[in-house]
DNA sequence: ACGTTATATGTAAAGGTTTACATAGCATGG
DNA sequence: CCATGCTATGTAAACCTTTACATATAACGT
């Protein structure tokens, strides 16, 4: 029967004949009340259709049932294969997600601080690294909040993402095992932390296997596809040129590709190249890019399932998960052709 | 100053003086309040750092502010950029944007709907052509809603999306422009109806060339990658081959380039290949593909403008907003070779 | 100077829940 | 058979707003 109002928790009391008081209680703790109760309660909001009305409730309990996802940019591939995690893990626990961006605009930040502050948000989901509520941040209140991919800087939120070291070891590993040693390092360990501890990886294979990183061919772009090609161009303009070229990201090793292709050079015959994230267009490069795989959609699953673990419990259980990437080997690499200086 | 607990409009009451009426006016109504006291509120509110309860407001309102956005898929390339162009417009507004995607499940379906029955979202924004929730729909109370991308088949919901017809117009009018004549349509007019409306498009350019559609290269497949590599394995099996593919969309397009990459053909020089919706992998292809982009933004800009007049107007002033969409030249289309047969 | 109207503010109800506290019934144990 | 405690239910307050209605004050016309 669907009346032009929806039905309260009143219409459901009048109908079963008990009070409202029993009505929540038959649905909230439904051990609480008598079996037949619980039965009459039932048929009765079987009959009217009725649906808790969240406002009310959230009003009453101080406590929204939205979680707020805000990322720098919601057209990054990576963002949405993120969502479906989080949203997966979110609405099988009631909760609903809300998704902001901020495009790196402090007065958006500051839009999002007043939305939480309203309490539309019982949590908070950050992406990549910074609370992007400026200086405001100190006085603010914020809501549990956990990072995805990068710990937060400026407040002590746990985060999950991938060990970004243990990654790249799986990269420079393989490399080596082709039988490379100029392994070249493309990097960016400004911009973001997760870049540097992929460097921190690369040198540590290296270490391992008695070869340890030559500075020369270590190259600090800023992650762009741009700063790839660029790099390209930096060592072929020095006298050690590398067999392979690690990349601290997807993007940097397409700048890369486009580089050596630009020069004529075959890939892998000429030069072998990794990536690290697996983008969506990895697989479709010529050749197709051997990388390390973000379990994006296990992150998100993983975050929020960690989110949903402080609302209820206060404290967080651990300050930073770690999950393993895995490598995914596609036809960028190859062992070093013999003809190189 | 940052209490613990969030300053309700009773405090800003309090310190400025007045009663809490007097604040929701000088906020929600400032003409109707006199100059001298709006001063003092917004002085207390500063101080205080108020910021009204959304969820008392809604309560009271009996509407929400948040916007459910329903998708079959949030991990699809096409969603997260119509996401930016309907959260901008949204929270400009004062509204926010909660996200669901139900895989087409329709357990999901209806986990959604009693969402909505409990007042949860003040609007519906509908991805890709269903009303999600069965056959529940017809005794459902629905808040206004919008589609994108198409009509939304069990509703008379107005929708957003892209002109189809003209848009393919422009691809098949850019092979014919080119030399072409043998152009085969690689279609699905089964799935979709903006898909059949493509078809349409392809064959009115035909006839205005004085072609006409030839069947026997009219190919119908599902809009799949695999479908379009199938599309190229039938057609070689046939007596007419075409010197162009026309495909429905940029999947099917990347399946035709695998297929007649795989039997050794060259694109542009031996066949030109047209996608449509210019998903992120276009660009990367080898030779990046020429299609038809889909205005991404815009179509999530409008469909939220559409939606928030509904929801102040109550009366949709179009039933269907069409954009158009531009041709995007790329590498995969050139003159037909001489020496085809 | 007085009645009328416009303007500015206050009072209190209502919106739908949850839950502390009160109450009633009933079983248990001595 | 009574005191005690437990179980099931009800009553009413509280959460924070918005707004219809009431009231007070000022302005105005005659």
């Amino acid at each position: 029967m669907s009346n032009s109002t929806p039905a309260t928790i009143e219409d459901v009391a009048r109908i079963a004949n008990v009070s409202i008081a029993t009505v929540s209680r038959a649905i909230h703790m439904p051990e609480k009340v008598a079996n037949s109760t619980r039965l009459k309660v039932n048929q009765a909001i079987a009959v009217t259709g009725y649906t808790t009305n969240a406002m009310a409730r959230s009003l009453r309990l101080g406590r929204s049932n939205m979680i707020l996802v805000v990322a720098p940019d919601i057209g990054d591939p990576n963002f949405s294969n993120i969502l479906i995690g989080l949203e997966n893990e979110a609405r099988s626990h009631g909760y609903g997600i809300l998704i902001g961006h901020t495009q790196n605009d402090a007065q958006r930040g500051l839009e999002y601080l007043k939305f939480l502050n309203s309490n539309q948000a019982a949590g908070l989901i950050l992406f990549t690294g910074i609370l992007p509520f400026g200086h405001q941040t100190m006085t603010a209140r914020l809501p549990p909040s956990v990072g995805v991919f990068e710990p937060v800087f400026n407040g002590g939120i746990p985060y999950v993402g991938v060990d970004d070291i243990a990654g790249a070891r799986k990269a420079v590993d393989l490399l080596i095992a082709e039988g490379h040693r100029k392994i070249a390092f493309i990097g960016d360990s400004r911009t973001r932390l997760a870049y540097s501890r992929r460097r921190m990886g690369y040198e540590a294979g290296m270490d391992a296997a008695d070869i340890g990183a030559d500075l020369r061919i270590v190259f600090e772009g800023d992650g762009t596809i741009e700063s790839g090609r660029l790099a390209v161009e930096q060592l072929f303009m020095r006298d050690t040129l590398p067999t392979a070229f690690m990349c601290v990201n997807d993007q940097t090793a397409i700048g890369v590709m486009i580089g050596l292709k630009a020069r004529g050079y075959d890939i892998p015959g000429d030069f072998s190249v990794t990536g690290f994230d697996d983008v969506p267009q990895a697989v479709f490069m010529t050749p197709s890019l051997t990388t390390i795989r973000q379990p994006r959609t296990a992150i998100g699953k993983h975050a929020m399932a960690l989110l949903l673990e402080l609302l209820s419990d206060g404290q967080p259980t651990e300050t930073e998960i770690l999950l393993l990437p895995d490598l995914v080997v596609r036809n960028s690499v190859s062992a070093p052709s013999r003809i190189r200086r």
